[in-house]
DNA sequence: CCTACTGTATTAGTGTGCTTAGTACAGTTG
DNA sequence: CAACTGTACTAAGCACACTAATACAGTAGG
């Protein structure tokens, strides 16, 4: 099953966008494990109907984020080592998302119990472990 | 001390949000209760140097969030009554900031217990609750 | 009432991000 | 060499977010 992405032009979000986070989510599910092949860009543009340089983008920034790599003239893969981050930058990158959930959270009047209980429920939907 | 807002042309963010989220802030620290005034459409833009379509701008969204609320003719001012929302469309508000936080956590290789302890640290300084 | 303040609505200009198209170049494979 | 891969660049069109300018409507005080 090569990657089943599926594109709205209904929504407002971006085409590239939409392939970005399809994509990480695949990857973060381990239906792509490291290693594996990425449909090409123009094979991937032609079966979506989209212009290769949209695909090209949104795996540019994959690559970038360290979610996938690319070999010139081969393709691109999933990642085979997770990038190395100092835990500084990651903090750094976790920052404004949790700034924003907490924000809107303190607005909807929720409890920091109920806040917490919803994070923990979705921690486990992406199968993170505790420790 | 009347509001002091700051806003910064330097960055990508509109500044209509900038006084969005700054305002919020304001209000979720009680540095202005409800009933208080804010300052007029016009004299807040003409402080900042800014379009006084774009302080209409955030008020109006502030207002549709019933953080704020509109008197025809007398001006602006922090809502008396939080606005009282349904369990559901509170879940549904937060949930896509919740997926953003806890996707990129994934990416980053976070574990479960490092996310809920920045989670706690976060809640704490916005002086939630347990309960 | 009139003036000077409030918010509100409509319209228009400006910029920018997204997408597409076309072209060209470089590495890999058989 | 041929047919794939990724990469890079320019140009164009389009939509939409942002901001601006202007006019309209309600409130309060002299």
């Amino acid at each position: 099953m090569p990657l089943d992405c599926r594109i709205s032009t209904g929504t407002t979000t971006p085409i590239y966008r939409q392939l970005i986070d399809q994509i990480r989510l695949v990857v973060l599910r381990g239906q792509l494990v490291p290693g594996d092949r990425l449909p090409s860009v123009r094979s991937l543009a032609q079966r979506l109907v989209i212009n290769p340089n949209t695909v090209a983008r949104a795996y540019g920034e994959l690559a970038r984020d360290g979610v996938i790599e690319s070999q010139q003239g081969k393709g691109y893969f999933v990642a085979t080592r997770r990038q190395v981050y100092t835990k500084a930058h990651r903090r750094r990158r976790l920052a404004p998302l949790l700034e924003a959930l907490v924000s809107e959270a303190a607005l909807l009047d929720f409890s920091a119990d109920e806040v917490m209980a919803a994070l923990q429920e979705k921690l486990r939907d992406y199968g993170l472990e505790p420790s």
